[in-house]
DNA sequence: TATTACTTTATAATCGTTCTAAATACGGAA
DNA sequence: TTCCGTATTTAGAACGATTATAAAGTAATA
């Protein structure tokens, strides 16, 4: 079984044709997608999986430490199932987001009395597909 | 006159009272308000100001390079006066944001292509007052 | 002061996300 | 297996931020 899945049963959640669903879909997907994405992207094969489904899963996951929601579009959240520590690259004209492997950061803001839980960093550009033909 | 509404001026911009209220209700604001902060704190004095209005005035500002469009919290836009480049630390228990004066950032994402304009980072965590007592 | 293009306004529309209450079904126990 | 309790799903409404619309208003120039 899916180690994600594995990890959620392991919690005491229960492995629902949905979240199956939902956890399969997010696999190795490096896509960054939307909530809205997933719920067309399962539609076809679950046409009664409702949008309400895929946000209770994706706060689940998330809660779980399995999923990172990322603020990276300035109007939706993206999700992205590596949660190693990464950054992410995000094209301004495009809206597509990219993996940036890149070195580990300062926990430190340098703030008395902030405790740092994560830091995010976005590169935002423009990606190599908007920018040739100019 | 403000450096703000100076460079508006420059730009072809009028100077309406509405614009001044807000480029003032932003000068030196380190509180970083969303667009309801803005129209709440200054409806009082200007009681038929729209909100459409303070959505095309930071628009406006944005587009001129005069003030930074934050994507920090999950559900809304942030705005900074302070144009120089710096990042924010973001407490997840208030909401509250706050400067941070870090050293500069790489300005390559090292993504084959891909050509980055702008680095953000974003500091998640706890901040002192939430903190303390915990 | 007259003109005109730019702005503002109120309101509706849109979109992502969250809430609600009822129906459903997972998974342990009998 | 079947039963049961409770977690989960569902459809739809509600919500909040943002954007669009079209009419009314006004800054800035001549």
């Amino acid at each position: 079984m899916n180690e994600r899945l594995a990890a959620l049963k392991r919690m005491g959640f229960k492995l629902t044709p949905q979240r199956m669903a939902i956890v399969g879909y997010l696999e190795g997907n490096e896509s960054h997608p939307a909530a809205g994405d997933i719920h067309r992207a399962l539609l076809p094969e679950y046409p009664t999986l409702s949008l309400a489904t895929v946000y209770n899963t994706l706060e689940t996951l998330v809660g779980a430490g399995l999923l990172l929601e990322l603020s990276v579009a300035r109007d939706r959240s993206n999700y992205d199932p590596d949660v190693s520590s990464h950054s992410h690259a995000c094209c301004t004209r495009c809206g597509r987001i990219f993996d940036v492997r890149d070195s580990a950061q300062t926990a430190d803001a340098g703030i008395e009395g902030f405790r740092v839980t994560d830091v995010r960093t976005v590169y935002y550009g423009i990606c190599g597909n908007c920018g040739s033909g100019h």
